[in-house]
DNA sequence: GTATGTGCAAAACGTTTGCAAGTTC
DNA sequence: GAACTTGCAAACGTTTTGCACATAC
């Protein structure tokens, strides 16, 4: 929607120089789709990204779509998310820092949140138990106070 | 496997008591699989308690382990988590406080602690993000530094 | 006796895969 | 041109459902 070309030249930068060092080819189809992610501001789901080519009548087939998730996920520019659907979530990590996320059980709002005494408690609590940790999830089913006054429904981050 | 008569009685009459109120029927395909879910104290699948009554002689439909999974998520006797299989898992709640997960990357082990500062973090970070907090579900994906000594793959409480 | 629960097999769901044709390097 | 990627349709594994029969209250 909004002008980022510039931004967005970096995280396509980011991701060729990735699928050469693991040996991806490059193809339209990736660069389209990768693009779509990371000019996307939200939590998507394959489903989402489908529909949004269809709508901008072009073609996107299901297996490449999924399948270029998946190269996206193994360059670790996406990061994958379960928020209690039965389908996945998605957001690209080029320019976000680790976060945790809280869910509004009545409109689906997701926002994002980061605390550093929470990532310090995380590790304590890990180390403590006898483990080094590799990833971790908070996710915070809530009801927002102010809910619904606002439409949005997927809402991630400011920018 | 072990004698813990006392302790099921007391879950067993909790879920008598739920049932009614929500006007469930009583069934022996009920009793039995809610009394195998109280019984056991690891996280499971439905796929594991099938074959655990298959073991036994036993016949569970599939559709009824379902089913009856799905009451007792209804009467909020045990709860479900997602630990990123493509399954979900499930534990009983009575006699169990909140308490979140650690998930041994390596050999599966999941692992269960609890910490009031943390509580008391999530609690505040959702206030201060203008919400209410219904439930909140962290897993830390980690390594056990020991691992894997012990064959121990699902381990959940010291009981 | 009526509403509810069960079991079977089939459907549904999101996701993955085999394969032939097309593309990249 | 050898290796990889695409698109289709079919397969997948988990979970749900339609329906006829059985059971609970």
């Amino acid at each position: 929607m909004e002008e980022r070309a510039a931004n967005i030249s970096k995280e396509m930068t980011l991701l060729k120089e990735r699928m050469h060092q693991h040996q991806y080819k490059s193809t339209p189809q990736r660069d389209e789709i990768a693009d779509w992610v990371f000019r996307t501001h939200e939590h998507f789901t394959v489903e989402e990204l489908i529909a949004s080519f269809r709508e901008k009548g072009k073609k996107v087939s299901q297996a490449t779509a999924y399948r270029v998730i998946q190269m996206l996920l193994d360059l670790k520019l996406i990061e994958e998310h379960d928020f209690g659907k039965d389908y996945k979530f998605y957001e690209h990590t080029p320019g976000h820092d680790h976060h945790d996320h809280i869910v509004c059980m009545d409109c689906g709002k997701i926002i994002e949140f980061a605390d550093s005494s929470l990532e310090t408690l995380k590790e304590k609590i890990t180390l403590k138990n006898g483990f080094r940790m590799k990833k971790h999830h908070l996710t915070i089913y809530a009801e927002c106070t102010t809910c619904p006054p606002e439409k949005r429904v997927l809402t991630r981050r400011e920018t």
